[in-house]
RNA sequence: CGGGAAGUAGCGCAGCUUGGUUAGCGCGCCUGGUUUGGGACCAGGAGGCCGCGGGUUCGAAUCCCGCCUUCCCGACCA
């Protein structure tokens, strides 16, 4: 009996579906208070497994971790003019504390910039303490009047880098290359979703920075999502906070400072870019589940070559789990499915007369069965392969959901259901009012070779507009 | 934060208009049995401050007020 549809169907309403997705893969649950949000265990282990791959990276990149106060005084907020004006509206502020009311208030954390800076400006004595390269994996909390799972919630949980430099050059390249090799890196790498690298108009920097270079990833219903952004603070921190180095000349200078960040929001990202109607699609390197064993019935013969197979896989390497048989093959099969886990190993009584095992991809439902000896090195194969498939398969999603254009109203059209790309020229100024007025946003800006640019005043930019999360 | 809709068992809902036995149904869950190659079946069972607080009333899931939460559409954002 074909079954009916467990989820609502993508295209019937996508975002009926993220909801559905989320909660029925057991991913996540709405907290008490509106807009925070329960990480359950499975929709964690991708989280870990994304923090892993990502802290990796930024060690490699050169930066150390350390951990800044959740509480931040309200005073610090408000030496950078413009950071403060973009926070202020989201704040989370204390005023009471051990049953009296607080002499100074104290913010919940947005972002760390102001602390971090504090600290650098008593670190940093001269040239030979830079770069100073620091990152932390921390919770922040931004007051949300629209919260989703994963996308937009009060609390969430990222990871905030944030380094001082004696030149602009260092600094505007460090912010660059972790842009590429961090950001970049993980999201082609790891999480298979291929973005449009670029940097935000003016409009859509980040509060207090000079440049905020993004990663556009584009989501199955031809949203935008913001993935990882990086940004170039100029002096302003700095000067914010009094950062200054004595050079090699002996005198005082201030110095250049970045931040960047990636968040939670990564997991409501591969949810959107990958998921189909039967749920999600977790990349092999980020599932927490690799293959499932399903015994196709609950009885000794099968149960037992089960064993053997999840050893097998077990000692490839392969993070692998048993379905014990209990219950109907179907129901347990879409369970399965809406979680995402990339391989199943289907094994019955007919297999095993064969000496074989069926093997099923979640991405394309292709099944093929495998003898029990080449197994383990097809399992780990076919990881490799459908990591890749999905990456590609992803990257053509992307590349169909764009469309070339040149006014205004086209690209308006166009947004409804996807991306346009059209001349910087075209829309700068009077155009991007325009857009907003219909929700669309520019989400950043392109040399026309698809490559960074080096600030938004290079002549002869594109852009890419869309609706976002 | 503005406009709309809604909150009854884990999930989806009926009941509310017209107040009155013990608040129902489907799915899920538990027990036993039969099953098992794409959401199985039979029998038995557990599970409810009817979102929270106040009011009206002899009596409130039902009527009134306030608050909280969720969803959709905007403005703000990772």
């Amino acid at each position: 009996m074909a079954s009916q549809s467990v989820l609502t169907p993508q295209a019937e309403d996508f975002p009926r579906w993220y909801q559905d997705v989320v909660a029925k893969a057991e991913m996540a649950d709405n907290g008490p208070v509106r807009g925070t949000m329960v990480i359950r265990p499975y929709g964690y282990a991708i989280w870990e497994n994304i923090q892993s791959a990502i802290d990796l990276r930024i060690k490699a990149a050169g930066a150390q971790n350390a951990y800044f106060p959740l509480f931040i005084p309200e005073s610090y907020l408000s030496k950078e003019a413009e950071h403060v004006e973009g926070f202020s509206p989201e704040l989370a502020v204390v005023t009471h504390a051990g049953g009296e009311l607080l002499a100074e208030p104290i913010v919940v954390r947005p972002t760390s910039e102001t602390v971090i800076g504090e600290f650098m400006a008593k670190w940093i004595q001269s040239y030979r303490d830079l770069p100073l390269l620091l990152n932390q994996w921390a919770n922040v909390v931004r007051w949300e009047l629209r919260p989703r799972l994963f996308l937009r919630s009060s609390e969430f949980l990222w990871q905030e880098g944030h380094t001082a430099h004696a030149t602009y050059d260092d600094a505007a390249a460090y912010a660059l290359k972790i842009h590429l090799e961090v950001y970049n890196s993980f999201l082609e790498e790891i999480l298979a979703v291929p973005t449009y690298l670029g940097i935000k108009p003016p409009s859509e920097r980040f509060a207090g920075a000079i440049n905020t270079m993004t990663c556009e990833g584009v989501m199955r219903d031809g949203k935008a999502l913001q993935m990882a952004t990086s940004h170039e603070l100029g002096q302003n921190f700095a000067k914010a906070f009094e950062i200054y180095f004595q050079n090699e000349e002996g005198q005082a200078a201030l110095c250049h400072t970045t931040s960047w960040g990636a968040s939670t929001r990564l997991v409501g990202g591969l949810i959107m870019a990958h998921g189909d109607d039967h749920g999600l699609i977790v990349p092999p390197r980020v599932a927490p589940i690799q293959v499932v064993v399903l015994a196709v019935r609950d009885d000794e013969e099968v149960l037992s070559a089960c064993d053997r197979i999840v050893k097998l896989l077990q000692a490839a390497g392969v993070r692998v789990t048993m379905d014990q048989g209990r219950g109907s093959f179907g129901r347990r099969i879409t369970d399965w499915e809406i979680k995402g886990v990339p391989l199943r190993v289907e094994v019955g009584p007919r297999d095993l007369a064969q000496g074989v095992v069926t093997m099923v991809r979640r991405d394309n439902d292709e099944k093929v069965a495998i003898t029990i000896d080449a197994l383990a090195s097809t399992a780990s194969s076919l990881l490799e392969t459908m990591q890749s498939d999905l990456y590609a398969s992803a990257l053509a999603r992307r590349d169909a959901a764009t469309t070339d254009t040149t006014t205004v109203g086209e690209a308006l059209e166009i947004a409804q259901q996807g991306f346009a790309r059209l001349p910087w020229s075209v829309v700068n100024g009077e155009g991007e009012t325009t857009l907003k007025s219909q929700a669309v946003t520019v989400r950043c800006l392109q040399r026309p070779d698809g490559t960074m640019p080096s600030s938004d005043s290079e002549p002869g930019l594109v852009c890419l507009v869309a609706k976002s999360y």
